[in-house]
DNA sequence: ATGAAAGCGCTAACAC
DNA sequence: GTGTTAGCGCTTTCAT
């Protein structure tokens, strides 16, 4: 049988009421009983059912973590630092992969929150149009946007990377390599990370009075193979293309592996630049110069965040973490 | 406010007991008040309070995933296969990333259990020695060990990769390509997986008549940083080793890196064998051969076990996947 | 087929 | 400083 509160409390001779206040520390205790119970609390491993306290206190010190693109090696330590965060504050993280469909994600964010198994929740989306979080919000119900965002939800808190500045500096140094037809592999259209990228991107072609072009865009949907056609498709259809800008990881690999097959060299056949920075992209030879994202500060600043939406239905700040360019040897010399 | 059973019932003219039963299909109901009750239900996107049902039930319908070495790519796509048979079986999944601290790991599983927030746990532990679960076992609390287990936890049911063949396999592959003194570069001496690979690779050199020597092994510690160094440290300190057997592909990872820093050549001047097989070892050059681990198979598995554990007491099924080679060329030709 | 009511394990208001 | 008790939202006997 399992041991409840009753059965600590009548092994102490008290009240059930006296070892809610041990535990909880509410309310000031004398020394003696405080001793008492907690030696019979401790000879039992005793630990309160937290579906008893979760029901009587309306909360469950528990957090969702909502992703869309998991493994990718960004997301993944997005994860890591959620997870990190969760614990130092003592919540308990419940994760779900959606596997980019959003009608899953919908479901299980209905699911969590309307069966109350949940304080709070971090997402990141599959799209930028999550209009359904709407009652959610009005309710005020703690929900904070990570990586991916919906411009139209200007009430929630975001964290993201700074994308508008990686597009653009990301661009500029393809461009201070004499680079006029840059190719972009994207993983969807209508995310917040494509969009504001290829907008910092147009900005820096714009400044550079080169011609925008879409027919230079290539999907490859987040995936190693999805990145490989793409590229190939790209290369093959527009041979004047003589870089990449490409927009993950996992599909930076798979362009890589295009470039194989394709028998072309970076970076002197085409350059390449990739968003998030694997862990191979250093070993590749030549190395892979990368736009960093700043996986871990976002994943804490997010957990952040949420603890703040939750204390204060006020809080909306969107923060953009800073973003880094490391120049290896994909792009050319300097 | 929040709508309650007590609140359907009401605007539906019955009991709170016919809603309840109606919800679950407990018992059979009239064709009238089923259609109802669903009515007010969707009305109101009704869905009951789940620590109402736990604390009722006694079950809470989710399971909790506790791994070490996370973001690995191995235990990054076991999580993966983890959460997609979660989700099929509606269960919520709890993540735990240990981090590899023994003590945090016993610490949240006591707490999971105690606390009874979690009907069963699937757990990669950090260590070959996790006897404080004995207890939970004894309680027949469901438990199953995934990737790495407690070889004195017998009647814990448990899935791994079939290790012991693994490294038979990966060691007879470096000696038919003539190799005598093969290194290893392992993550931690305590676990199962280096010890089941460790001994196939000892077995392999016995048949082939070459000593077994431990001053060739070096610790990496799962990481890009710990596998770098405990490469150069081996190779300079033995530089008769023609061969390496790294244990994970975040060392792997590292291990190239050093080769790089020490301007060897793979395979010419040092042949390479990995275990896992991430994602870029196709288009790193010359590729790497590596170990396939099944991570989608042992997730999906592990899932299934914990089931058959939760319905069945008994059910102790040690189950071992079997692994693939994957010969590219970090070993030479053929 | 449906309702009344007990009770899961806990917290907190109220009394002393 | 401590005990009594109501009640969180639900499921499930036991009646009818």
């Amino acid at each position: 049988m399992k041991v409840t509160m009753k059965d600590i409390a009548k092994e102490a001779n008290v009240s059930v009421a006296t070892v809610s206040r041990v535990i909880n520390g509410t309310k000031p205790t004398s020394e003696e009983t405080y001793k008492k119970i907690m030696d019979v609390i401790k000879k039992y491993n005793y630990v309160p059912n937290s579906s008893a306290q979760n029901l009587r206190q309306k909360n469950t010190k528990t957090a969702a973590l909502i992703v869309s693109s998991f493994p990718d090696s960004y997301i993944t330590n997005i994860t890591k630092a959620v997870g990190q965060r969760a614990r130092e504050y003592g919540y308990r993280l419940l994760f779900i992969d959606t596997n980019e469909q959003a009608d899953y994600e919908q479901e299980s964010i209905q699911l969590l929150t309307s069966s109350q198994m949940v304080d709070g929740l971090i997402l990141s989306p599959t799209s930028n149009n999550i209009d359904y979080l709407q009652p959610l919000i009005d309710k005020q119900f703690p929900i904070v946007l990570v990586n991916r965002y919906d411009p139209k939800l200007e009430t929630i808190p975001r964290v993201t990377a700074d994308d508008y500045q990686a597009g653009f500096d990301a661009t500029n140094h393809l461009l201070s390599h004499g680079h006029k037809h840059i190719g972009v592999v994207y993983n969807f259209p209508n995310v917040t990370t494509t969009i504001d990228r290829l907008n910092g991107y147009k900005e820096a072609l714009q400044l550079a009075g080169i011609p925008y072009r879409e027919d230079y865009f290539a999907q490859g949907f987040g995936t190693v193979e999805g990145g490989m056609r793409a590229t190939e498709r790209l290369l093959k259809s527009k041979p004047e293309v003589t870089a990449l800008f490409i927009q993950s990881d996992l599909m930076t690999i798979g362009a890589i592996s295009a470039l194989k097959n394709l028998s072309l060299k970076w970076p002197d056949d085409i350059s390449l630049i990739g968003f998030g920075d694997f862990e191979a992209s250093e070993i590749i030879e030549p190395p892979i110069t990368n736009v960093n994202l700043p996986p871990d500060t976002i994943g804490k600043t997010a957990f952040d965040a949420l603890l703040n939406k939750m204390s204060n239905p006020q809080y909306n700040r969107h923060i953009q973490l800073p973003t880094s360019l490391i120049v290896r040897k994909s792009c050319g010399s300097h």
